[in-house]
DNA sequence: TTTATTAATCAGGTCCCCCTGACTAAAAAT
DNA sequence: ATTTTTAGTCAGGGGGACCTGATTAATAAA
C-alpha cells in the first residue's frame, strides 16, 4: 500500500490535469468555432463514430448494444451525425427491419483525426518519461477495467471489447 | 524530441484512460443514482463550486469573471445551486447591486467530498510509480498551462489561479 | 396462418451547459 | 441633479446526452 501523502498528491495532480485539459479544449473551442465539432468521443454521437470507426457496417441495434444506450438514444445519435454528414444510414437487403449504419468519407476522416492527434506536451516529456507514463497509464486502465468489469460484465464486453482495442489498434 | 512511437502509445493511453474513466463514472452514476449528483467539476454548477471553496463569498460577477462565462450563465447555475442547498445569495450591505455568493454547509461537505477523493486505482501503483506520475502530471499540466498563457492570458489569470491553486492546497 | 418477437420510428420529456437581448435598480461620474 | 456605468434579472434559444411510452413494419415461431 502505497504512501498516502504521494497517493493524495498524485490524485490532486491527475484533477488538475482533468481542469487544465478541460479549460484548453475550451481555449480551443472558442478559438477556431468549428462549427459544433467539439465533443467528447465517450458519449453520444462521439461514442458512435469511436465504434463505427472500429467496425464500420454496425446496425442501430448492435451499437445501442455495443454502447449500452437505447434504441432510442442511438437512433437520436445517428440522426445527428447524418445530418452532419458524418455517417449513412441505409437498409438490409438482408434482413429488411435493419438499418446498416456507415462512415462517410468525412465521418472517417473526422473520427481518426479525432483520435489520432498527439498532444503537443508529449513533446515536453523524455524518452523514460513516456516510458514511465504508459507503464502507469496501462496499470491504472487495468485497474479501471477490473472495477469495470466486476460491477458490470457485461458493459465490459461490449464497450471495451469493441472500442479500446481499437485504440491500442491505432496507436501502436 | 522524443521517440514517435513511445509518443503515440501515451496519447493513446491517454485517451484510453479518459475513456475508462468515463465509463467507470457513468457506472457509477448508473449505480448509486445519486439524484443528479454527479458533473463535472470543471463546468458549470461544479466550477462555481470550485471556485467558492477557494474563496468563499464572491459576488456573481466576480465568479463569472473568474470562470469565464456570461453574468446570465452564472447566474442561472448559482440560482441551481441555491434549489440544492449547496450556496445561498445575500444581498450586500456595502454596495446593494452586488449580491454574495456563500457555500453552504452542505456545500462545502460536497465540495470537499467532490475533491478530496482518491481514486482506488492508485493503490495499485507502487511509491515509485507514484513519484514518476507526479513528477510527468506536473510537466504536463505545466505544457497545458503555457499553452493556455500564451494563447489566453485572461483565462490563465482569472482560472489557473483561483482554482489551481486551491487544488494545491488540498492534497499537499 | 396467426401470433409473437424484433428493429426502428415518432412524440414528448428531463436535465445540462451556455449565449444574446432587453430591462431594472443602485452606485459613480459629470 | 442628471447622465452613465455596473450588477443582476427575466425571457428566450440553441445544442447536447439520455430516457419512457406508443406505434409500425418485417421476420421468426407456433
Amino acid at each position: 500500500m502505497p504512501n498516502l501523502t504521494k497517493k493524495r498528491n498524485a490524485a490532486g495532480k491527475l484533477i488538475e490535469y482533468g481542469m487544465v485539459q478541460h479549460m484548453a479544449d475550451d481555449l480551443a473551442h472558442r478559438r477556431h468555432a468549428n462549427k459544433g465539432d467539439q465533443q467528447s468521443p465517450f458519449q453520444g454521437q462521439g461514442k458512435i463514430l469511436l465504434a463505427l470507426s472500429q467496425t464500420d457496417g454496425l446496425s442501430q441495434k448492435e451499437l445501442a448494444n455495443r454502447l449500452n444506450m437505447t434504441a432510442q438514444s442511438t437512433a437520436e445519435f445517428v440522426n445527428k451525425l447524418v445530418k452532419k454528414n458524418l455517417v449513412s444510414k441505409e437498409k438490409s437487403t438482408v434482413d429488411r427491419r435493419k438499418t446498416i449504419i456507415r462512415l462517410t468519407d468525412h465521418g472517417r476522416r473526422t473520427a481518426s483525426k479525432e483520435s489520432a492527434k498527439i498532444p503537443a506536451y508529449l513533446d515536453d516529456l523524455t524518452d523514460t518519461e513516456l516510458d514511465q507514463l504508459i507503464a502507469i497509464l496501462t496499470k491504472i486502465n487495468n485497474s479501471l477495467y477490473d472495477e469495470i468489469h466486476t460491477e458490470n460484465p457485461n458493459w465490459f464486453e461490449n464497450f471495451q471489447r469493441s472500442v479500446a482495442d481499437h485504440l491500442r489498434d491505432w496507436f501502436l
